[in-house]
DNA sequence: TATAATGATACCATTTTGGTATCATTATAC
DNA sequence: GTATAATGATACCAAAATGGTATCATTATA
């Protein structure tokens, strides 16, 4: 299966929920890892390879956390799965050419390009600010004693 | 790092092989691997793979190997990349979502959707045709004896 | 009938992955 | 000022995936 691993996606949901804090809301890894169905001594390296990478200022000392250090708006989809994943290569020949000693003249060296670069535009497209409006809109979740207003 | 892995690249390097015969070309695992620079006995698992996934037929015995059972122009390079490598999926939860509880709320899920689309989608479009034709035109290896007119 | 090919599948070592645990450091709260 | 609640760093581990090999059976031709 081509996807991202788990760690990636984990690191998603923690931005995420970041990103739907008020500006400037520290959270601890605690609070995030619970909310967000992250296993807690993972989400603890999360969030050091996530502050260690520039998206979150860290709060040592009781009543600390992290909070972002960056505008959610000005954060991609693309840079949180390459800082945790390492490059969206599609394939290897992509991030080292010279390991393959057929592509100066294999033609699908550059579908392997074009189709990266087509993902990495879409998920460089793709911020925590949207993600983050779209999870405030009030929920779908049906109050079993009838209707929400 | 996100990537196919390289059964998958062999795959598509057996398949541009065979693409690239006169129509109807019978060839050897021993001939293609040594071609395409794939290791024997995985070339072998290989073109028994393509084979039973239908895009190559068989011919047993002596004198045997395989040849295309479909049009060039009629095999992507998705569906060889899925064939292989299972599906294109980007996230677990675009394939089970039943296995993510917060998809039904989760506005990431939706752009992994989106972004596997995206992917798929061009992957969908690349044929061995074209490639084949990419890889028939006059090769840039200078002869070292001079100009190859 | 020997041989050259595929069919199927078991096996293996290494790496990656997902996850845990631990000790050190820091800063606050009381 | 000291106990405590937080992060920093990193070592560790089991299980799964990956890339690759080997083997025996079957088939069809030369």
């Amino acid at each position: 299966m081509l996807t991202i691993n788990r760690k990636t996606d984990y690191a998603a949901r923690i931005l995420l929920h970041l990103a739907m804090q008020p500006p400037g809301t520290t959270v601890t890894v605690q609070e995030a890892a619970q909310a967000r169905l992250v296993p807690y001594p993972l989400a603890r390296r999360l969030f050091s390879l996530l502050a260690n990478a520039g998206f979150l200022k860290t709060h040592r000392g009781k009543g600390g956390g992290f909070s972002l250090a960056r505008s959610p708006a000005e954060i991609s989809l693309l840079e949180v799965v390459e800082a945790v994943e390492g490059p969206v290569a599609l394939n290897r020949c992509t991030v080292e050419p010279q390991e393959c000693p057929l592509v100066s003249d294999c033609p699908v060296h550059e579908e392997w390009v074009k189709a990266r670069d087509v993902l990495r535009d879409y998920l460089g497209r793709v911020s925590f600010q949207q993600l983050a409006e779209r999870a405030i809109q009030p929920r779908n979740h049906p109050d079993p004693r009838g209707g929400a207003q």
